[in-house]
DNA sequence: CGTAGATACCTTGTGACGCAAGATATAATG
DNA sequence: CATTATATCTTGCGTCACAAGGTATCTACG
């Protein structure tokens, strides 16, 4: 457990900026770990590593149990404990048939947010822009 | 103010679906109000009639103000009063300089999580997704 | 004058969320 | 017994969007 114990917990007001990515990667945060477990049945920390590895997506213990318990409770996915091959025992989590049926809504809804923000944002570049 | 009084209020524990997709808009409003007041400066209800005309997004009054109030006291945006030409006063939003650099550096992050995302069901939408 | 309607801005109350930090559990090693 | 490594879960904090309701100002009608 001295993993982080050289950053005095961030106490700053946040300059804005930072609070404004936090946000944003909450909205994808649902989509990728149900994206995570879509394919391949994977534990916790699993899909920690996972999404680290293939997205740069950094996402922590304290953020990933409660989302998979949501998920896990609200349906989407299953949980089953699978224990005795490994020292400790693992929870493995996979897509439930309901959640293949959200995941691809899920899907759909961020293309359409995807699409319209970059809209904005090539129709505001181009618009006036130049301030030099 | 005889407007929303058909529906009962959403009551629901709400569906898992739409609470994400709730999530999802957030992290993109801050970036949305920028750029629509980043060649012109615009006042509150310009703002939500500009995003509703452009991208379909809809805000309402109690989201846009405190989310403007906010961008105003982070130094971001700049707001004037306008008084007079008008039947009402309205207080017009333009992006500040210091708004501006933050807006580069936010249409660089959601590019790069935009990316993170789509590669993330890219890889997985290929990968063994076939249950039929 | 009164009041009704349109326009515009702002505030309050509610529920939900991410996350750092810490707690808990298990098994192997010293 | 203590430590280390792996793994899951919980608590406390600050933050946010948003529906609903409130305020202020001008015009129109009688």
């Amino acid at each position: 457990m001295a993993r982080r114990d050289t950053e005095p917990r961030t106490l700053t007001p946040l300059p804005a900026l930072e609070t404004w990515r936090e946000q944003l990667r909450r909205g994808g945060l649902d989509l990728a770990i149900l994206l995570s477990v879509s394919s391949t049945a994977r534990y916790g920390l699993e899909i920690i590593r996972h999404l680290q590895a293939s997205t740069d997506l950094v996402v922590t213990e304290g953020t990933i149990y409660p989302i998979l318990a949501r998920l896990t409770s609200s349906g989407l996915v299953e949980a089953e404990w699978v224990a005795g091959e490994t020292p400790h025992p693992r929870k493995y989590y996979r897509l439930s048939g309901e959640g293949r049926k959200a995941l691809a809504t899920m899907i759909g809804h961020w293309t359409s947010f995807r699409r319209k923000i970059d809209r904005l944002i090539e129709r505001e570049k181009g618009s006036g822009d130049e301030t030099e």
